[in-house]
This record gives structure tokens, sequence and C-alpha cells, in this order.
DNA sequence: ATGATTATTGCAATTGGTTGCAGGTGCAAC
DNA sequence: GTTGCACCTGCAACCAATTGCAATAATCAT
């Protein structure tokens, strides 16, 4: 069964319907094969149906992410970015010094989700975290010179 | 030292001035021992001195958070709270169901701090997390009616 | 004290995202 | 194929937060 058959079939379980406009919004996540902004995903819908609203988008990404068939993660700066939750998960280290984006293995978190449901009973989405901090080069730099 | 003199000279250091209003706001995340939303401090600080504007809010919470004298954390839905980071690190789990708030330990977390800086040189900022999931009770509730 | 410098403020305008609503449309039942 | 209903859409109004700007005021050197 094809991705859009089984994404159609889970929208409908839940009560759901595939519209148009879902199929565009869902297509440009599946194809972008990494994060997208709520406005880059408007962009790129608007091409091939360019009466879409911004408003579409978002309560569309609202649904997925409910479904948690997309995630959302904060970025810093009041940034989203939007991906499609079928892939390998993984999360990012963000230099709040740098802005650079450094992948961090999902298998850091995997513990932290299995202890804290055994030790809290709640059962944690962790899907995809964005963690700020400080970046190798950026101590170093700061190392060498103290008085920022 | 009292944390007046303290923090106005951590500001003074980084090029900062101590303005009125800073302090009204410092003394709003002091006093208030907990989380604030940002319309919070507002609203206390107005009781002081009406003029204030948002903005000025804001660009101070930008600026002690920047310092790392307050903690940001989102709680969803594009809320977020305002903490004064001077006492035991806490972190949230919140129920994506029910949106009960439970604290989590902060040694949960210590671990994975320092396998981050470990593997990858990175320093995380970890001082407030929130992580969404689904709580015991809710899960329960799930199990026994499994149709949502 | 005084004045120069420059961060900070309040205001107004703007941006980015959300919401209420009336009309449109997917879906299932017939 | 037709019908009915609930969901969905686009629009416009709305709200929270950010930004540009001119005026103000905190700090420093004198």
């Amino acid at each position: 069964m094809g991705w859009e058959e089984e994404t159609w079939q889970a929208l409908r379980e839940s009560g759901h319907r595939l519209t148009p406009q879902r199929l565009l919004i869902l297509s440009a996540l599946r194809n972008a094969g990494g994060h997208l902004t709520a406005a880059q995903i408007l962009e790129q819908v608007k091409e091939s149906y360019p009466y879409i609203d911004v408003s579409t988008v978002y309560r569309t990404l609202n649904v997925l992410k409910s479904m948690r068939l997309v995630s959302e993660t904060d970025i810093g700066g009041g940034e989203y970015l939007y991906e499609w939750l079928d892939q390998e998960r993984h999360h990012h280290l963000i230099c709040r010094e740098c802005d650079t984006l450094t992948l961090l293995d999902h298998s850091f978190l995997e513990n932290l989700g299995a202890e804290i449901l055994d030790d809290y009973g709640f059962q944690p989405d962790i899907d995809h975290f964005a963690i700020s901090g400080v970046c190798q080069q950026c101590r170093d730099k700061l190392e060498r010179s103290p008085r920022a």
C-alpha cells in the first residue's frame, strides 16, 4: 500500500477527510524529505494551487501533528519546522552563538524516554527535540576571549 | 551580596543598563518564585508603572534569556513561561490529552547533558524542558476505549 | 556636576499565526 | 446518481509578539 492510501486511511479512521489541499500539503512534506517551515509549505502548495490560504496550511499541520504524522520542532525564536514522521528519528543541537545545527542521534533520547515511562508512567513523545546550547567551536572561541 | 546587586553587575558587565522597567520586571520574576507568562509579568509591572509597554517586557525577557538569568519554556500551543533561573532545575511533562503538568526531576536530564557534551563537544542548555506525551491516567483511559 | 555617548523606551506600524463564519465539498448511505 | 451531514475551506477580522524610529535616560569621562 502506498503512503497516500495509508495516510488517507489513517485520516478517515480518525474522522478526517482527504481534500486536494491536504494532499498537496502532504506531498510537499513527503517530497521535501526534511524540514520545512509553514511558509515554505504554503509557497510550494501555491505553485499548484494559488488559492490556498495560510490558515488551511496551519490547520492541516495541526491535524497531522495531532495524529503524529508530522513532527513540529521549535528551533528557537518562534521558528517552527515541520517534518514527515516516517523516517529515522533524529534530533537537533542548535548552537546559540552561531546557530549551527548538528544532528543528535535518537539513541541518546531513547533511554530518557524509557526512564520517564518507568518512573512516571508517562509516555513521552520523543519525536523531535531541539536542544540549544554552545557548540565545540564556539566554546573554544569563548574560552580564548572570555569577555563576550 | 543581594540578588539585585549581583544581577545589576551581570547586566552591566555585558554592556546592558539597569532601568526602572527592568528592575520591575526582575522583581516580578523573582517574587513569583515560579513560572509566569509575559502577559502576567506585564500586568504585574503595570501595577507599579502603568506606562510600561509590552515590547519592553519582551525585549527585557530576551536580554535576560540570552544571559541565562531566566528560562523560557514552550509549553505547547505557542504558550511560553518564564522563570527565574536561580533555583533547582526542574522540567515538565505535559499530557497532550488532558494538559496535566507533571514535574520531572532534573537528574533524568543530567545524564543526557553529560553524554551530549562527551560525544559532540556540545554544551547543552538543559535548563527547562517541556516534554509532551500521554500521562498514566490518559493511557489507561485510551487503553480501555481504543478508538479515540 | 556636566556633557557625550549609546542603550533603552514608548509608540505606531507590521508581521505571523489564529479564529469565526458562511459557503462549499468529501464521504457514506441510500 | 442523489442526498444529507459533518468536515473543511477561504475570507476577513483579530490577537500576540516584533520591529523601526525618534525621544529619553543610564552610564562614563571629564
